[in-house]
DNA sequence: ATTCTGTCAAACCATTTGGTCTGACATCCG
DNA sequence: CGGATGTCAGACCAAATGGTTTGACAGAAT
């Protein structure tokens, strides 16, 4: 196989160690993230992630315990990267501007971290072994928003559905341009470097889903 | 790691050679594919393979070259039955005929076939590297139903879309329930075993999809 | 100067990996 | 019967894996 190409390592003066050392480890999950997204916890190599991130795999180990840890380490990251996301979202404004906006940031997330959002979809698919406690937290938010929905259907502001399921939906829409963006780049067209239309892509997701709500 | 539970493989009567072999073919790769489904090409193991079918290692070679081969061999397969299923759909009874007839299809693959299917979406997020010669033939189907979208379109049949972008919208809602059917378990509270409600799952995907094209 | 701490490469190690070799046994064909 | 062919388990092997040890070097503190 190739050797895969390093990631870019902005060179930090000496003398700021503590810094350093954390951007280092940023770096290396950087470089993790990818490597767990391409092949999975157990097809990843510490090599490999040694080999993207630029650095030796002594090194890697100097700042790591174990693949294990550097994996759970990682998702936790993500899955606090997307929390945060929804920070201050509007809740109030009612069923247009709260699915445009939401509809928005997670197509946004999935086109500009994309390594993230297949490096989760693969946890999930085998099972999401390492993913119930964090999902203990998500189901909360899950669920507000569902009956958030619920309400929404009660005021006649948009037609009855089945709000969790509206909820999976949307995900799968908005992550699709993370997971399948090789075969949405194919079908489209285009070549496999060439950036897919962001705005194009929220304009037809959030007409699918306020029409098919029948937002009034 | 616990050892994976073996598949049942149906006692087969002696001097039937060739058909027990074909069977045993079958028989490795489903064992195969759920193998690949969950640790992806690189990740699986032989052996792993090899424990799922129920067989010893050496007998496994005995029927395939390699992991590669048999991977391929795997790929190819679930890309023919998935052609399969889609033979035969009528093309002429306009759009919420077609629709809902496409999205029951693929729902009910997902929920009966979710390794096939997370195989192929594990290939996908990877890049797809051994599916660009296997889309060449899909992309003819995927434009032609683009067509006939777009013609329906400019019937004044639905609202006018990027044909493309709903198809893969279709694809994500539908296959979400392979992929993420972890989450939707957890989230829906159910254990990991307890079915999803099928008709349910097709009944929402195609309301939000008939309404949000505005079908009329 | 010396000692201490952080950083890192080369060599190394035990285990697992994909895959083969040898040889046994069974069945079919003459 | 006897050989040819198909089927399969156990031992085996080279390569790759995750991870450790050794030791070197740099800079800061004493």
């Amino acid at each position: 196989m190739a050797a895969p190409e390093a990631l870019s390592l902005r060179h930090v003066g000496r003398g700021d160690l503590a810094r350093k050392r954390g951007e280092l480890r940023d770096h290396i999950r950087a470089a993790a993230i990818v490597e767990f997204a391409e092949h999975g916890l157990r097809g990843a190599s510490t090599q490999g992630i040694a080999d993207r991130a630029g650095i030796s795999k002594t090194k890697l180990h100097y700042y790591i315990d174990s693949k294990e840890e550097l994996y759970a380490e990682a998702l936790t990251h993500i899955t606090g990267i997307w929390a945060d996301l929804f920070e201050g979202i509007a809740l109030d404004k009612g069923p247009e501007a709260f699915l445009s906006d939401y509809i928005a940031r997670k197509v946004r997330f999935s086109l500009t971290h994309p390594a993230e959002v297949r490096m989760f979809t693969g946890e999930v698919m085998r099972g999401a072994p390492m993913l119930h406690a964090v999902w203990a937290g998500s189901r909360e938010a899950t669920l507000r928003a569902s009956r958030l929905i619920g309400a929404w259907a009660d005021q006649g502001l948009i037609r009855r559905v089945d709000p969790l399921l509206l909820q999976f939906h949307i995900w799968a829409m908005t992550e699709a341009y993370a997971v399948m963006a090789s075969e949405a780049r194919f079908m489209s067209g285009l070549g496999p470097d060439d950036p897919l239309d962001e705005a194009h892509i929220v304009a037809e997701i959030t007409a699918l889903v306020l029409n098919g709500l029948r937002v009034q």
